[in-house]
RNA sequence: GCCCGGGUGGCGGAAUUGGUAGACGCUGUGGACUUAAAAUCCAUUGCCCGUGAGGGCGUGCGGGUUCAAGUCCCGCCCCGGGCACCA
């Protein structure tokens, strides 16, 4: 049955087909069908409080064309949602209002599930997940302790931003130049004993793994920056007057080992001690105290004027002995490296400008051959590679082979070794907040650990990494011991306040009957420490983790989870791993690329290692979407005298006031836009991201209630490459709504019945049934590519051209509302039902274009005199050479053209082009 | 500073990868229908010259390759994003 109504009305038929969908479970992911699957996946939402933004509508909208295309295609499609659900702005609505995040999340989810679901996609919802549930939690912690297992989970004390003003710890992406996002409060660094993973230990086969990824390039080198791997070598210093002592630094640039004129420690250098002098003790330590209190900011972006003190030392450069001054200065990192530099001012721009400013020698150890080459001498600082010069022995050799041959002189005197550096650092893995997973383990004193793994059989044993996890609190060491598999989840206690207790800690280190327990080793099971001590069994006392997990937990391995949603036994299942597998297609923002794509694929190498998935990688194709903007702004800016002046302004834009002009004050002149009134005035003209603060969001839910999720879809594709950026401009949704209205009246006739034109014959129209095929193709190559902008213009040719035509056949119309059916499917659906047509459209199989039917009898080539076109010709197919020059030299604008010259040669590309050139 | 993208009409964009630049749509203009509005339909819409047929210019700028360049090569400029003393 369709809808029976008889004008395009969207808002009874959308919601009717969208109730049919679920109900008749029209896109439920088959497990184990006979048609191959296809996984199409898009990055999961946070559910906000605010409900869908236009970026959520066309982030979902692209992935589903692609999906219900698929289907059509004879495809087993899996297209899963589900709710990335613990964060902080949930918990912080939780303190502002005192309601449980729990409660918050729900509330938000169903929002959300609701307002994608008016979108139409065609999501198996049997199959939502939600990072919250004790059931996912579950599987989190598990997925964390076989990491801890492996030896991939240690805890340190780390720098992490603290906000004094809100009294809690930030996280990273909480901080915006130096200030809380929340507030714009200066935060400070402080150090906090803190959980880490061990990415580094991925490192190599993260990189490794990019070779078999289909990703966009610049994701990939992106990525590839940000793990960063470089190769050299480590070398040993002696150190004057301290024979136990060596200074190991790491270089690059080994061939550059005789320029180097002085050291350099990095402040927190271990060494620094050791090699400061009496006399320049108080120098270096008042130094050290200074560089200690910067904050990440001020040794970054301020500190482009590098500074450091001596240390009264000397080391012994290896390869001739020579005595090289030792330096301390912060701009060397303890965090890369070894924390320690061979300075080299010939060849490195940092160490050149350092030596400027302290006087320190410049020595040339490698001349630029091409310079050399036009007689001219190499120009200081020079960071390329040539002909090693004033290096003794190894004089003469190009940089590549005195890099190899010094590292392996080195190497057997035992003073060098090669060395491979990454800039990846470990994951800082726990946030002081409540709104998280509880890490899965228990603190318990070293003695018990040790009696826990000393003895054969007991349920925390399958966990437990080879070396204790642990840390020194108050003089007592504490260990952490895995919470046993049945067990888990470990949950949330229920908690008075979410508010931070202003130490740093998370509001768990509050909740003493949760944090404080009674583990019995044999079971695995806990009690509150506050009860009685059970009399019976093998109890020890411990205490919980008051930190939890960070948000990327969830999504590291949340598409895994949709294969096998309900699984109480497994992460998993084997054969539905092996199924399913990774998703065919990702689509997300691009802003994750070093973050959450980098997290999920160390954690997806850490299970297919262990043996627990069967990819390798998780994500083999990824796609980004751009992002939408805001409607084009212009902006008169005046001067502080209130004179209107020209943008742009140069400098100090604070000193001018600012007022937004309508699009009708406005005029392009020349590259410029200037102001009507005064068109000497240069506006500034831009689009800027939608954002609350700029009072420039458009609600998707609105254009559903004005134009119906069908025109909303078409919309957001129609306005470009899904991968590009774009400015929204709300009256470009007129133009697919129109088309949908045409359609509709296409097939529907004014009474509601099928529109007179139809015919049950087959096409007779050629020319119609020649685009219609072409169309087919198109549509199908496009959607392939996911150039989606162009299906619908398209479809718009088509459609134009059908009006055009007095009568076609029933055929043409259904073939229409198939090709149609990916970006507008509730339409689509109802016609298909109005054209007699059962069961949903969406069984029917994708149309094929038959090829003879895209066979044109003539062909249209272009005439051209010396590269103008000129006119054109319609040919015979396959006409030759000599029929198309006589045409086209009859042709009177080729004569007119042609007067007074003579021709040299023609061109002629069959069916195509004709290019008389004539002088 | 370094690394990625990208510059095409008033606007969003298209162009089978070297072969008619501006498809499709928005906006604007003129018209039809209507008491009116909405909706719909028709025409027109890169710039300049010309009543017209037609001609010239034109894909950020300058050069080059080619019969032919938005597309390829060299050198710049501008915009967006990412990284930032990584030895």
């Amino acid at each position: 049955m369709s809808t029976g109504a008889k004008d395009y009305d969207f808002a009874k038929i959308e919601p009717y087909w969208q109730r049919y969908w679920v109900e008749r479970k029209t896109f439920r992911a088959e497990d184990f069908s006979e048609k191959p699957k296809y996984y199409v996946l898009s990055m999961y939402p946070y559910p906000s409080g605010n409900g869908l933004h236009m970026g959520h509508a066309i982030n979902y909208t692209a992935p589903d064309i692609l999906a219900r295309y698929k289907k059509a295609r004879g495809f087993n499609i899996l297209q899963p949602m589900g709710w990335d659900a613990f964060g902080l702005p949930t918990e912080q609505y939780a303190i502002q209002t005192g309601t449980h995040p729990r409660i918050v999340t729900q509330r938000n989810v169903e929002t959300f599930r609701s307002e994608l679901q008016k979108l139409g996609f065609a999501i198996d919802w049997d199959r939502e997940v939600n990072t919250t549930d004790p059931d996912y939690v579950k599987w989190t912690q598990w997925i964390f302790l076989q990491l801890f297992k492996r030896g991939l989970a240690y805890v340190d004390d780390k720098p992490v931003w603290w906000c004094p003003a809100l009294g809690t710890v930030l996280a990273n992406e909480e901080v915006i130049d130096g200030k809380s996002e929340r507030g714009n409060h200066p935060v400070e660094r402080r150090k906090l004993r803190q959980w880490v993973l061990r990415i580094t230990a991925y490192a190599e086969k993260l990189l490794r793994g990019h070779q078999r990824l289909d990703w966009p390039r610049s994701s990939l080198k992106l990525q590839r920056n940000w793990i960063g791997k470089s190769t050299g070598a480590e070398v040993t210093f002696r150190l004057l007057g301290l024979p136990g002592e060596e200074l190991r630094v790491y270089t690059t640039r080994p061939d550059t080992l005789f320029g180097a004129t002085y050291m350099v420690l990095s402040p927190e250098h271990p060494l620094v001690d050791n090699v400061t002098t009496e006399e320049h003790r108080q120098a270096v330590e008042n130094y050290r105290r200074v560089a200690s209190r910067k904050s990440d900011l001020e040794r970054t972006d301020l500190a482009k004027d590098k500074s450091g003190v001596f240390s009264g030392g000397y080391a012994i450069n290896p390869v001739n002995e020579e005595r090289i001054p030792v330096w301390i200065a912060d701009y060397v990192l303890m965090s890369y490296g070894t924390g320690a530099i061979m300075a080299v001012p010939g060849h490195d721009e940092r160490d050149f400008e350092f030596a400027g400013k302290y006087d320190l020698p410049i020595r040339k150890v490698i001349e630029n051959d091409e310079t050399a080459a036009g007689g001219l001498s190499t120009e200081l600082p020079y960071m390329g590679d040539g002909t090693m010069v004033n290096s003794g022995d190894y004089t003469g050799l190009r940089s590549g082979e005195g890099k190899a041959k010094i590292v392996a002189d080195l190497a057997n005197r035992q003073m060098g070794s090669p060395s491979v550096q990454y800039k990846l650092r470990d994951w800082l893995f726990s946030r002081q907040r409540y709104w998280g997973e509880p890490f899965p383990v228990t603190w318990v004193s070293l003695e018990d650990y040790q009696k826990v793994r000393a003895s054969e059989h007991n349920p925390l044993q399958e966990f437990l990494p080879e070396n204790p996890v642990s840390y020194e609190e108050n003089g007592r060491v504490l260990c952490a011991l895995p919470v046993a598999e049945s067990q888990l989840p470990l949950e949330l206690p229920e908690v008075e306040s979410y508010q931070p207790i202003g130490t740093g800690e998370s509001p768990l280190a509050g909740v003493d009957h949760w944090l404080q327990v009674w583990l019995n080793v044999d079971t695995g099971e806990t009690v509150p420490k506050s009860e009685n001590p059970p009399t019976e069994g093998n109890w020890i006392p411990g205490s919980r983790e008051t930190n939890t997990m960070p948000q990327w937990a969830g999504s590291c391995w949340y598409y895994l989870r949709y294969c096998d949603p309900h699984n109480p036994e497994a992460l998993i299942d084997p054969e539905l791993d092996r199924y399913w597998g990774v998703p065919d297609f990702y689509i997300g923002g691009s802003e994750h690329v070093t973050l959450h794509l980098l997290y999920a694929r160390f954690w997806h190498r850490v299970l297919y290692d262990a043996g627990i998935v069967s990819h390798p990688e998780p994500f083999p194709k990824l796609l980004h979407q751009g992002i939408i903007l805001g409607e084009m702004e212009f902006t008169l800016f005046l001067n502080p005298e209130g004179n209107p002046v020209s943008a742009p302004l140069g400098g100090r834009e604070e000193d001018f006031q600012r007022r937004q002009l309508r699009a009708d004050e406005v005029e392009k002149s020349g590259d410029n836009w200037v102001w009507k009134e005064n068109p000497e005035i240069i506006v500034e003209g831009r689009s800027h991201k939608m954002s609350k603060s700029r009072g420039n969001v458009v609600n998707p839910d609105l254009l559903i209630r004005n134009y119906g999720a069908d025109a909303t879809r078409m919309f957001l594709m129609f306005l470009g490459p899904i991968e590009d950026s774009k400015p929204w401009n709300t009256q470009g949704i007129e133009g697919v709504a129109r088309f949908l209205r045409r359609l509709w009246r296409e097939v529907v006739g004014k009474d509601g019945s099928i529109n007179r034109k139809l015919t049950d014959a087959p096409e007779q129209n050629e020319d119609l049934e020649k685009l219609l095929h072409h169309t087919i193709r198109k549509v199908t190559r496009d959607n392939e590519r996911l150039h989606l902008n162009t299906v619908v213009s398209q479809l718009m040719i088509l459609l134009n051209r059908m009006q055009k035509t007095p009568s076609y056949s029933r055929e043409t119309a259904k073939t229409f509302l198939q090709l149609l059916n990916p970006f507008a499917p509730h339409i689509s659906e109802e016609l298909w039902k109005r054209l007699g047509e059962a069961p949903s459209i969406n069984d029917a199989p994708w149309p094929a274009f038959d090829p003879a039917k895209l066979v044109r009898r003539k062909d249209t080539v272009v005439v051209q005199v010396n590269g103008k076109v000129r006119g054109e010709l319609r040919l015979p197919k396959g006409a030759a050479r000599e029929d198309a020059q006589n045409a086209a030299q009859a042709l009177p604008r080729v004569q007119a053209n042609l007067q007074g010259k003579s021709i040299a040669k023609i061109i002629f590309v069959p069916g195509r082009i004709l290019n008389i050139v004539a002088r």
